[in-house]
DNA sequence: TCGCCAGCGG
């Protein structure tokens, strides 16, 4: 009853927005026959458009305009059609991704008293959820009580796949909870799925696999898509290991994992470079029957890229052709980046032409790609000019393509008109993110304005715009590289006080930060506190600390920290090996100095 | 005989 509460209380009046172009004048243009000479293949007897209906459904019209004829054929007929037909083709709208020309279609259903259904009720709210309108969803539920239906698990499924999509992931939960509590629906496995699939979206896989095994309890069998989300979020999360012992289990239990479990964890595999285990699971693909496909390729494709095979992706990249697995526009932009981290920037343009010539449509991140490469090559003017052709090839540039020019601007210390692009996207209503006040107030702190960033940060930080870690470690950065050591301190307090977690990088910057002006105790007591804290110290961290200790002359701690570091299979950095080998060579006649110079002679020796 | 849940990109 709480929900019912709840849904009343959302606006009950069921008005929709103008959602995209489609108005009631073109659907009344587009459905005559005489506009589409095509439409005389559409039929007219009840049965043959039946079949033609429960064929569509399923994969959608090819043709928009050959939807818009037959619905229009469909009101002419009488009989009039079973509700059934017209929430058929609805779902074949819902295929094609053209969901406001659902909505409008409904919208005529309404107006001409056509009878719907629990079920046209639930594809419209699925519609206006995947428009990011979840508000008029509750609205449309609010119309199925008023029109006497019961809302059903798939419904409310919907609506709380809808919250989640709008990062409003607590209303769906308590949505979900009070479904539970009240005894409102029965729930099923996708309902179990999509708020599995939230908790993973907002990284709480733990709790993901503790509502996995409550599924189960409560006697609801986990499907495919249930195992493929965690299994997914697990690998993303680099524990890889814990994601295949989730496929275990599923062979198990008789959940046959289909091409989407073995491509997460063929990606996951690959951001950890276990190519021996990525050749067992395309085994045991084959043994299973089951078939790469194109995403399983382009994962393996970019996996070559990032580890600087670009020869091997090209010839992966053949292979799918030969195989009948095309390589699509994320295919070569994989490519396209690998040779523009490489600073090749002839070559990507090569793999441009590659596409151009295959009729593949370079798409928004294929610019973003070049724009990044130039952009990376401190070329930001030429980046600058392709981002002004976007438009004019019909594509929208993303908030990523502004960030990469914004932060190519502050990097080339171009800071009027890094500060004058800034104000241009918000001029543009270009929606900014965290990335964006994380690169403006690095680019800030680059090119010497640590407290104009400061000043920046307050001002977005009442606005509750940078409650990100990130952002913590740029500033304390910036701070430091500023002598501002106290402040820096506070910032970090700051942090844990407003409840974010410090990861391991700002650790290491405020190590970093206190090795630099010789407060050699306070950097020890952050490691103390890293590992207080359950937070692993990295490479980069022991690094930090070494260099830290050899420069203040601490020999003998930086050498425990040698030891401590290899005995976690890390590396010294070269900075480390030639400090090293600065101490072999120092002539001080201190006892202790010599005895580490005659330990390690071997490993800079190497 | 119709509606809900999954994997690839700076």
């Amino acid at each position: 009853m709480i929900l019912r509460r709840v849904c009343f209380s959302s606006n009950t009046l069921v008005r929709f927005p103008r959602h995209g172009v489609i108005t009631l004048f073109h659907l009344h243009s587009l459905s005559r026959s005489s506009t589409y000479p095509n439409s005389k293949y559409i039929p007219s007897y009840h049965s043959e458009l039946e079949q033609l209906l429960s064929e569509k459904c399923k994969v959608g019209f090819d043709k928009l305009e050959d939807a818009l004829v037959v619905f229009d054929k469909m009101l002419g007929m009488r009989p009039l059609l079973n509700v059934v037909k017209f929430n058929q083709l609805l779902a074949a709208l819902v295929k094609t991704k053209d969901y406001s020309v659902a909505l409008s279609l409904y919208r005529r259903m309404c107006i001409l008293g056509i009878p719907v259904s629990v079920i046209t009720l639930t594809t419209v709210i699925n519609c206006c959820c995947h428009l990011k309108q979840v508000d008029y969803g509750f609205a449309l539920l609010a119309a199925i009580f008023k029109r006497g239906f019961f809302a059903d698990v798939v419904t409310y499924t919907t609506l709380v796949r809808g919250l989640i999509s709008q990062d409003r992931f607590l209303e769906a939960e308590i949505l979900f909870k009070n479904l539970l509590k009240e005894n409102e629906v029965k729930p099923d496995a996708a309902i179990f799925t999509t708020i599995i699939d939230g908790l993973c979206k907002t990284g709480n896989t733990s709790q993901a696999i503790m509502l996995l095994r409550y599924m189960e309890r409560k006697g609801c069998m986990p499907s495919v898509v249930t195992y493929n989300i965690v299994i997914d979020s697990l690998s993303k999360d680099r524990l890889v290991d814990d994601a295949l012992g989730l496929l275990a289990e599923m062979s198990d239990k008789g959940v046959q994992p289909n091409v989407v479990t073995y491509s997460s964890l063929i990606h996951g595999l690959c951001n950890l470079n276990r190519w021996d285990d990525i050749i067992q699971l395309f085994r045991d693909m084959d043994r299973h029957k089951v078939s790469p496909d194109k995403h399983t390729y382009s994962i393996l494709v970019d996996a070559h890229v990032r580890d600087g095979k670009v020869k091997e992706a090209e010839e992966l990249i053949e292979l799918m052709i030969r195989r009948g697995q095309p390589p699509d526009v994320v295919t070569y932009n994989s490519l396209m980046d690998g040779y523009c981290l490489r600073g090749e920037l002839d070559k990507a343009l090569a793999v441009l032409r590659t596409m151009t010539s295959k009729r593949i449509l370079p798409d928004t991140h294929t610019y973003s790609i070049m724009i990044n490469g130039y952009c990376k090559k401190l070329e930001v003017d030429r980046a600058i000019h392709i981002l002004e052709e976007m438009p004019l090839k019909g594509l929208e540039p993303s908030v990523e393509t502004y960030n990469t020019i914004l932060d190519g601007l502050f990097r080339t210390y171009r800071l009027d008109e890094a500060h004058k692009f800034y104000k241009k996207m918000l001029n543009l209503g270009v929606k900014l993110n965290i990335v964006t006040r994380g690169i403006f107030l690095h680019g800030l702190c680059w090119n010497g304005l640590v407290v104009e960033a400061m000043s920046e940060f307050h001002k977005m930080e009442s606005c509750g715009l940078v409650h990100h870690t990130r952002i913590y470690n740029i500033l304390i950065h910036g701070l430091f590289k500023d002598g501002k050591v106290d402040e820096a301190r506070n910032l970090f307090n700051n942090l844990l006080l407003k409840g974010l977690q410090p990861s391991v990088i700002s650790y290491t910057i405020m190590i970093h930060g206190f090795c630099r002006v010789g407060l050699l105790d306070e950097a020890y007591k952050i490691l103390w506190e890293m590992e207080e804290n359950n937070c692993l110290p990295n490479e980069v961290t022991y690094n930090t600390l070494i260099h830290g200790c050899f420069k203040n002359k601490m020999y003998d701690g930086g050498c425990v920290l040698i030891d401590e570091m290899c005995a976690h299979g890390f590396k010294v950095d070269a900075f480390t090996t030639s400090m090293l080998s600065d101490m072999l060579q120092s002539k001080e006649q201190d006892p202790g100095l010599l005895a580490l110079q005659k330990k390690f002679k071997p490993l800079v020796h190497q």
